[in-house]
RNA sequence: GCGCCAGUAGCUCAAUGGACAGAGCAACAGCCUUCUAAGCUGUAGGUUAGUGGUUCGAGUCCACUCUGGCGUACCA
């Protein structure tokens, strides 16, 4: 439809060599009354002709020639805005071909043949996924998810390390609640992983072992078995809400590759990294940062920018054509090192996007519970789906902007009742379902052929709603906006709901109520899809 | 100190530089002998943290101030 307008515009511009100074954009009215797509185009055009708006936009108007079964009418209205109104029967044909279309509506093709990479989680295995790992899981595989619905193949990526000091700690966490259980006494430090979890590897270490690992190292089979237990807890709990990973990328490959030490000559060669009081640092400043920093400690050892640099590149060079990055907001200070890094070696990182999402906060009796895997003193990822189901988790998490802090309220979500946005969608999908058990025994049966008749005002908005879907889906994919979608479908099922209550369909004379079937399964449709979309369940009964 | 993110109705949050800033919850008043009341309709609730600026037009962009979160390691 937009096509058609820009046209339009396009055809205008033949006789008016304005217009083609400027692109016209159209967007969709917050009020009725304000039609179906609207143009600011002459009130740009307003300053550079020194005319008013609204005299450019009557001779603009006056120029268009427009096909009265696709537009109503134009009009101006306000300081000189086009408003153009759609024929309702055009606006109509739009559920022949949602049904049509079927599971395929509002997905597209724009991308089709293009590659992505999305990569999140990337938690390393110390210990239990937490409600905050779940926020960023659930906006990445949703992310991905609209990636897909616009023509991307995506690959699922999760970043670890199981090297390095963390997990040094973490295996000698493991070995000291081992001795505790062989009987030796031990003390246990603050900064050690105190989490319950340590204690149930131990324990089967014992189990499988009886007591005859009391000399072994730490780095050894207990933090052998530490991150074997872990990982697969991660990863069932990632599957238990839908998301499982193309590839885990361990970051022990890349130094099996040799990757660390190329880059590390790389960055030698171009002059960007020098030695001081035993270490080697990166000129981040000559590369627009702040300040340089180390990548590889007095010890030998490289601190994590120099591997994150060696991922990126890894990355880089598997050609993709979007390269997606979530993190929390705890990471934000890192990853522009990691793009100056990798521009500074000449890599193209324009194809990267750095999502940062913000932190959860938990409140539970109105109280604000801190996390921390360390002190275990942290809700998981688990305890929650256990606690209020999948559909709720994953809605919550996406139901807000990425960029602003999410409340989670545990005893709310807990309610499974009305104060629920999640049932509110389902219960639509749910509602239509059973209409469509109704009338099937009533022997109704669905029919675009007289759509016409659909023209109540709710009707007309509702279909209206229906035809936006494609555009909402790509501008959340654009944008990486998961929350848009879920805004979106409550929006449309409010839109439904009000149409449940004001229209009938058993009863209504044949030729509305079927044609009314027609507009529900367009509904239903819709709303399945964008669930789908959000990873959640569309049931057929509530 | 510096950097990133936020501040919108009592609470949780929407709003693609556009037209009268919208939902849900909570409050109040209505709607079930007819397709699911987990629903609908209505009322009330606002100096969009503040001060300037840019613009025909600012919750949105810019500057500064205030408040909160997260960073600012030879931790990841």
């Amino acid at each position: 439809m937009k096509n058609y307008l820009i046209s339009l515009i396009g055809n205008a511009a033949i006789k008016l060599s304005y217009l083609s100074s400027v692109e016209p954009i159209f967007s969709i009215p917050k009020i009725q009354g304000h039609g179906d797509l609207s143009t600011n185009i002459a009130l740009l055009l307003s300053k550079p002709l020194n005319k008013s708006p609204r005299d450019i936009a009557k001779e603009i108007v006056d120029t268009l020639e427009y096909d009265s079964s696709i537009l109503d009418k134009i009009e101006i209205a306000g300081p000189g805005f086009i408003n153009f109104f759609f024929n309702p029967n055009y606006s109509s044909g739009i559920i022949s071909k949602i049904i049509e279309e079927e599971e395929n509506f509002g997905r597209s093709n724009k991308y089709s043949g293009k590659r992505g990479n999305v990569e999140f989680v990337s938690a390393n295995p110390t210990g239990p996924l937490t409600v905050g790992h779940g926020r960023n899981a659930v906006i990445g595989d949703t992310v991905a998810n609209m990636l897909e619905a616009v023509g991307y193949e995506v690959d699922r990526e999760y970043y670890f390390n199981n090297a390095g000091r963390q997990m040094r700690v973490l295996g000698d966490s493991v070995k000291k609640r081992y001795l505790e259980l062989i009987g030796e006494q031990i003390s246990f430090p603050e900064e050690y992983y105190q989490g319950e979890y340590i204690k149930e590897i131990a324990l089967k270490l014992q189990v499988e072992f009886g007591d005859n690992l009391a000399n072994e190292s730490e780095e050894g089979i207990f933090k052998q078995k530490a991150e074997e237990e872990i990982f697969s807890d991660i990863k069932k709990s990632l599957e238990s809400i839908g998301i499982v990973f193309k590839k885990y990328f361990n970051e022990y490959s890349l130094y099996e590759q040799n990757n660390i030490q190329k880059t590390l000559e790389d960055f030698s060669k171009k002059n960007l990294s020098y030695e001081k009081d035993g270490a080697i640092w990166l000129k981040l400043s000559e590369l627009g940062n702040q300040e340089d920093k180390v990548i590889v400690k007095s010890t030998g050892e490289p601190t994590y920018r120099l591997p994150d640099i060696a991922y990126h590149i890894n990355k880089l060079e598997r050609n993709y054509d979007l390269i997606v990055d979530l993190f929390g907001s705890d990471h934000n200070a890192t990853y522009p090192d990691v793009l100056a890094g990798c521009a500074g070696l000449g890599y193209n990182v324009l194809t990267i996007k750095v999502l940062i999402h913000q932190f959860v906060t938990i409140t539970e009796k109105g109280e604000i519970v801190k996390m921390s895997t360390r002190k275990a003193n942290y809700i998981t990822l688990d305890e929650l789906v256990a606690e209020v189901g999948i559909d709720v988790v994953r809605y919550f998490f996406i139901m807000r902007n990425m960029s602003s802090h999410l409340n989670f309220d545990l005893e709310l979500a807990k309610k499974h009742s009305d104060e629920n946005p999640v049932f509110y969608l389902q219960y639509a999908n749910a509602r239509i379902c059973s209409i469509l058990r109704m009338t099937a025994e009533q022997d109704l049966i669905l029919s675009t052929e007289h759509v016409d008749k659909l023209n109540s005002e709710t009707e007309q908005s509702l279909i209206k709603k229906l035809s936006q879907f494609p555009e909402e889906v790509l501008y959340s994919a654009e944008n990486f906006e998961p929350h848009k979608i879920s805004n979106y479908l409550e929006e449309t099922a409010g839109l439904f709901h009000r149409f449940y209550n004001e229209c009938r369909i058993i009863g209504s004379e044949r030729d509305l109520a079927e044609a009314r079937i027609a507009l529900i399964t367009a509904v239903r449709i819709v709303i399945a899809n964008g669930l789908k979309m959000l990873g959640l369940s569309a049931p057929e009964r509530m």
